[in-house]
DNA sequence: CGGCACATGTAAGTAGTTACATGATTGG
DNA sequence: CCAATCATGTAACTACTTACATGTGCCG
């Protein structure tokens, strides 16, 4: 049920409404750690008021309901964040194909990692300045800025890969030389 | 439909059956990049059988049905492995407690940091002798050991981790100093 | 005043989890 | 002979995806 701890997780930052969770998914946390849709977000909020682990702050124009985290709801997620259990939930595509490229030929195998390979070149080097650049901004003492951290995460999470496949480039290209 | 892309992956190492597979997932690729139990394995290699992808090859004692691939069956698995889509499929309970990091109050952020730190440096201690006694093993030009590449992956990542690990508690110190 | 972004919901179908259910062989 | 492991399946429930459905306020 961890869609329920990313929506308390958002809204420890502040009260939002299910459209603005909706977004936040379309956002770099939907696409590395856990993505939902707004059919799902919204019968969840309203499960999640029925909790007591939510409610609903304020209704603005257009029907907008803003949810806000209870104290309930925010020792909720502090006890999910602290407390990891043995298995946890993973199910990437991405890895999967990476698990799976010594059930390709040779040359597709090294056309793929080349590809994976230029494919993270390019993210890192469109990541790295943006980081920097927060960094620049950023006084020493002040609160890192929501985000700098996933940022972060997903900079090396490329780095790692990039790397990776330039080894495993190396490894499989022994096997098949010329 | 990521799992039948990994039941086809997996078979292309040579056939097995439902309980071979269950097993498999129990290892790392269900640890790591998809898991799946032995109720939703059954009946996707019905499916699968219906569609030509696999064939009941051998049938042993205890009723175990081995399945091969068919070469339509390899042919999709060539072509999902080939043909990357925009936007994959990734729903990992781990990296959502990365990027909620910052929901937390400093100390316990700080707690969790050092707890993925120490996890991830026992990862690394465990699995780089295992890796470095593979590649001992290994003699240069002959076929790289299946597993091999998908662990160096999961060595990189948690080697990836534990610096991310380490970054943000320095940066996250910067704000509470003492 | 029209188009776009805001805003929320439900329904139908698919995928995945947990629990139920059963039986065969093998090794001690 | 009995316990563990091998081996396969179904049922009930939960989670997720895709499609359907509707209406509002704001900006140009």
């Amino acid at each position: 049920m961890s869609l329920r701890h990313a929506l308390l997780g958002l809204l420890a930052h502040g009260p939002a409404s299910g459209y603005d969770l909706t977004r936040a998914f379309d956002g770099s946390i939907g696409r590395y750690a856990w993505h939902a849709g707004h059919s799902r977000i919204y019968p969840e909020l309203a499960k999640m008021t029925e909790a007591g682990q939510v409610v609903v702050e304020e209704t603005g124009p257009r029907g907008r309901k803003t949810y806000a985290l209870t104290d309930d709801g925010r020792l909720e997620l502090r006890r999910w964040m602290l407390h990891w259990p043995e298995q946890t939930t993973v199910r990437d595509e991405t890895v999967l194909r990476m698990f799976l490229v010594q059930s390709l030929e040779p040359e597709d195998a090294r056309r793929l990692l080349e590809g994976i390979a230029a494919h993270c070149a390019d993210r890192i080097a469109e990541l790295r300045p943006l980081m920097d650049a927060e960094d620049a901004e950023h006084s020493p003492g002040a609160q890192v800025p929501f985000g700098r951290l996933a940022g972060e995460y997903g900079l090396r999470q490329y780095e790692a890969v990039h790397g990776w496949a330039l080894w495993s480039l190396a490894r499989l290209g022994a096997t098949v030389p010329g």
